[in-house]
DNA sequence: TAGTGGTCTAGACCACCTC
DNA sequence: AGGTGGTCTAGACCACTAC
């Protein structure tokens, strides 16, 4: 006997229907989760709304706490559900803004004294928040692609931006230190049309960009920066900007909240 | 008193650190991870090794078994921990397809016979796996993007791709029936060039392409269909084809496993 | 067969939010 | 003040894996 009678009846519910219909063999939690994201896909809760809490599904299901506490766990792990502390869980929203990667660094952009991060926002709030712009040694991965010397000196600039007032991308540019030394590109404000008008102006246009993208889970301190929500990846860019004949002249390496994006490429074929 | 006693020295552990360092206020979970993930970051783990299981945890930091299990919980919804049942949990490792955007829609690609995923496997084996054709009501964002009446028919066309056993895509084209009819297009073998070939030789020749690219976790359904371990978002890429005079003719929906790919967009200022 | 992770129970204390 | 989610304990049975 042992432990396995606390309750019967909730022992025999696991053992009997592997005789009726069997396809009973997931576990409770992830039953009790399928309930629940159906019942958000069929409309029964909208964005926003909450869901049964943890007490409700123990009633409901007559489970354990902790086993009510997984099934909820899963919803948020799949990015569904977002739960506030003291308050309850609740259906998420996804509202994202769209990035143009392409039009936005067409020359016209920059070159008539825009930021280029302009052409994102379509009238939206999307601002900088944090900037911090050093001098430091080149990682390796900079080093290699910029195509400078193991350690020489880049010009590093770090942004956050800021949509009405929730943080949505993380931006890090490394520039070679001797081609930019001196400009407004060492300064917090690089003025109109910004990086890439200021290289244009130092001889080093940029005439074609390559982007290339990733998607995993933050790190601890990626959701932090972002304030990001469990169950909720980053997209990562990194766009290496080419002047003539090929030289690279900037790398912009950028984690975005993937739950606030779309990102958009047009081309010809 | 109550239950404030199972374990005197346990409990201390957690009121004391408040007069000295008093940073000991996270969890005891988040702790645990973040040793792992420390250790791991500083190549004490690598990938494929296997990590401390949740009885060493519960012997090294004395803590209970959920305890452990929530520690490594973390570190596997981070996507940086891979748990094989009865075996252990293991560190992952990150060897991207690369997936160049636009060259690959290159005419020079499908112009010459040769099917545009070739461009993406660099010798290595990505095969489609299944494939399913079928004639169906056109879904509502679909009328709505390719022009054509609500609930019309249109050419579905559902493959996955293989690569090395694995699966890594999932990819769902629709075309309008009409202009597609009696073509290899609704073979399940469309033929050298693929349908983009097809499409020309119809007299809609594809010109200009729109990719729309979103991440987020995957469903359920995707995450069977993929094979995708806990901790890994799925990255969405909406293409859609335009003929000449910007005629939609083809919208490709593909579900890809992000641990498997890097997309990479080249393209001029 | 011994060890591993997966599921589950039945309690507990806490911080936080809402009323 | 009462309800909510967050953390934690100390057990249990199971399926699976490796040896």
């Amino acid at each position: 006997m042992a432990q396995v009678c606390p309750k019967l009846s909730r022992e025999e519910e696991r053992r009997v229907p592997m005789a009726s219909t069997n396809g009973d063999r997931r576990p409770k939690y992830q039953r009790i989760a399928d309930t629940l994201r159906e019942a958000i896909q069929a409309g029964e809760y909208g964005p926003g709304d909450r869901l049964p809490g943890e007490n409700d599904l123990m009633a409901t299901h007559d489970v354990a706490r902790m086993t009510a506490r997984q099934a909820l766990g899963v919803l948020q792990a799949e990015g569904i559900a977002e739960s506030r502390k003291g308050a309850g869980v609740f259906v998420r929203a996804f509202r994202p803004l769209r990035r143009r990667g392409i039009q936005r660094l067409a020359q016209e952009q920059w070159g008539a004294g825009r930021s280029i991060w302009a052409a994102d926002t379509e009238k939206r709030d999307l601002v900088v928040d944090q900037v911090e712009v050093t001098e430091e040694p080149a990682p390796e991965r900079i080093s290699v692609v910029l195509d400078v010397e193991a350690e020489s000196k880049v010009c590093v600039r770090r942004r956050r931006f800021v949509l009405d007032g929730k943080p949505v991308l993380l931006a890090t540019s490394y520039l070679p230190a001797p081609i930019v030394a001196g400009s407004a590109i060492t300064e917090e404000n690089t003025g109109p049309g910004g990086v890439y008008a200021r290289l244009a102006e130092l001889g080093y246009k940029p005439v074609h960009f390559r982007e290339e993208i990733r998607s995993r889970m933050p790190s601890k301190d990626e959701a932090a920066q972002l304030n990001i929500s469990a169950g909720t990846p980053v997209i990562l860019i990194c766009r290496t900007a080419f002047a003539d004949e090929g030289r690279p002249v900037e790398i912009n390496e950028m984690t975005l909240d993937a739950a606030s994006y779309v990102l958009e490429y047009d081309f010809d074929a």
